[in-house]
DNA sequence: CCAGACGTTGTT
DNA sequence: GTCTGG
DNA sequence: CCAGACGTTGTT
DNA sequence: GTCTGG
């Protein structure tokens, strides 16, 4: 695991504010976004700031086909400037993309347990992400995105060694300008995010299946 | 030069 | 599109 | 990430 | 085992 499922309920006004949105819709509750989905994702398009849709799996331009969408649901934070599919997206499309939480799945002797985890004082977490435009041999354009993952911190770790990369508000601003090419500024920000920030909690199985996408996802396991 | 990859994690 | 391997 | 498919031809 | 679909 890395990050490859999360969640977002979320009104309308938490999302402008935490994100500092002139206006967005409400989105609908999604309690289990899969891979190949559309994920919601918040950046600067013509100087402003906005929310739009992403198909969560990153196409890189030059592809010929999509399915390289299904392996670049996540970039590793310390090679994302070099790496072919991702470099152009990290010098010029990064985005932010909220979340109410993220699953991880503990590898035990009786299978794999899931976990959600969630921020403890904010309302929502900013995973740091990126975004491309491609084109089919139709000429149909679709608009693809990707997950930074780093080390895990130490409560995380009590699950897996990943995690998406999280940005705090701070950063948001410098995250997402277009212009800036500081590239060692950008890669300070790609820290694990604060363990005393972070709260886990085991959930039910029924989280595996993307077709359940409901409260019962989130909902409390007691083990 | 051309051909082929370009991604992450976990498991063997 | 651009890099690596042959 | 997990779940589910993974093959061909011919007939309905 | 590995790929595709969600």
């Amino acid at each position: 695991m890395m990050c490859g499922r999360f969640y977002l309920d979320v009104q309308q006004d938490e999302l402008m504010s935490y994100f500092n949105l002139a206006t967005v819709m409400q989105l609908p509750p999604r309690y289990n976004i899969a891979p190949s989905q559309n994920i919601a994702a918040v950046l600067v398009s013509g100087r402003e700031r906005r929310v739009v849709n992403l198909r969560w799996g990153l196409i890189p331009f030059w592809a010929k086909d999509e399915k390289i969408g299904y392996r670049t649901i996540n970039a590793r934070a310390e090679t994302v400037e070099s790496k072919p599919a991702y470099r152009a997206a990290f010098k010029q499309r990064r985005c932010l993309i909220p979340a109410s939480g993220f699953f991880e799945w503990k590898a035990q002797k009786e299978g794999k347990q899931p976990y959600c985890i969630r921020p403890r004082h904010n309302a929502l977490f900013a995973f740091a992400g990126l975004y491309e435009h491609w084109r089919n041999n139709k000429g149909e354009q679709l608009d693809t995105g990707t997950i930074l993952v780093t080390d895990a911190n130490a409560v995380v770790k009590q699950v897996h060694d990943r995690m998406p990369v999280i940005l705090s508000p701070e950063h948001f601003e410098s995250w997402l300008d277009p212009d800036n090419q500081n590239r060692s500024g950008l890669k300070e920000m790609l820290k694990p995010w604060p363990e005393d920030e972070t709260d886990l909690y085991a959930v039910s199985r029924k989280i595996n299946n993307p077709g359940n996408d409901n409260p019962e996802c989130i909902a409390p396991l007691s083990l």
